[in-house]
DNA sequence: ACGTAATACATCATATCACGAGGTATTATA
DNA sequence: TATAATACCTCGTGATATGATGTATTACGT
């Protein structure tokens, strides 16, 4: 998927992947992949913005003798979900704009 | 809407907007705020970008003794259109994997 | 024994893009 | 005689996806 199109759906997906379960990062990215491509890159940087922006806290965990960093989501977290399902509501409008002046071809 | 969804969907809600007659800023700026703000200073930003990539070529037609820009989109913005509905596709599945995860509240 | 893949974390530089602030000019209206 | 509406445009800033790069351990095939 085109990378501006992933903007604003890519942290929601992060945050919906870890919302029943905590996970960890590498994890997270086995989850998420089949639905939306995701690099390490990537998925480390929203991690990083979204503790920052506490809508989730971290936790580590000795495995296997090395550290494993396990995110958990936080209410902020759970309210930004909720408000990207009203965003996409609105998505959807405008779907149907593009699609309406899609009638008459 | 949060700015980082509508990247991806603004270009193509412009190409949407003057898919079925030719149409300048001041009334695409009309045409397509109901359905997604838009403010004039990136609307003309993408219209840029649109003639930069040969997605729409424009026209000056004297009006009321002034200059109007008129824009008509080409067979690349006509597939641009074509490719995003593809997407949205796949935003589709991306949406209902966040939903999946909500099913156990 | 030795390389390669998988597991697992992280940072940095770059490019893209929405948007506010600012600018110019004419016509209509209160 | 302002103020809004019509109509165009540019620049700087902030947000952010991603490739490149780095570190370290375990598992597996040959």
């Amino acid at each position: 998927m085109d990378a501006q199109l992933k903007r604003g759906i890519l942290d929601v997906c992060v945050l919906a992947a870890i919302k029943n379960e905590d996970s960890y990062g590498y994890k997270i990215i086995k989850d998420v992949s089949p639905f939306l491509e995701l690099s390490e890159s990537t998925l480390y940087t929203i991690l990083k913005r979204l503790e920052e922006a506490k809508m989730l806290v971290t936790r580590s965990v000795e495995h296997n003798g090395r550290l494993r960093k396990y995110y958990h989501i936080t209410n902020n977290g759970l309210a930004r979900i909720e408000e990207f399902k009203e965003e996409f509501k609105e998505m959807m409008t405008v779907y149907k704009f593009i699609c309406k002046e899609d009638i008459d071809d």
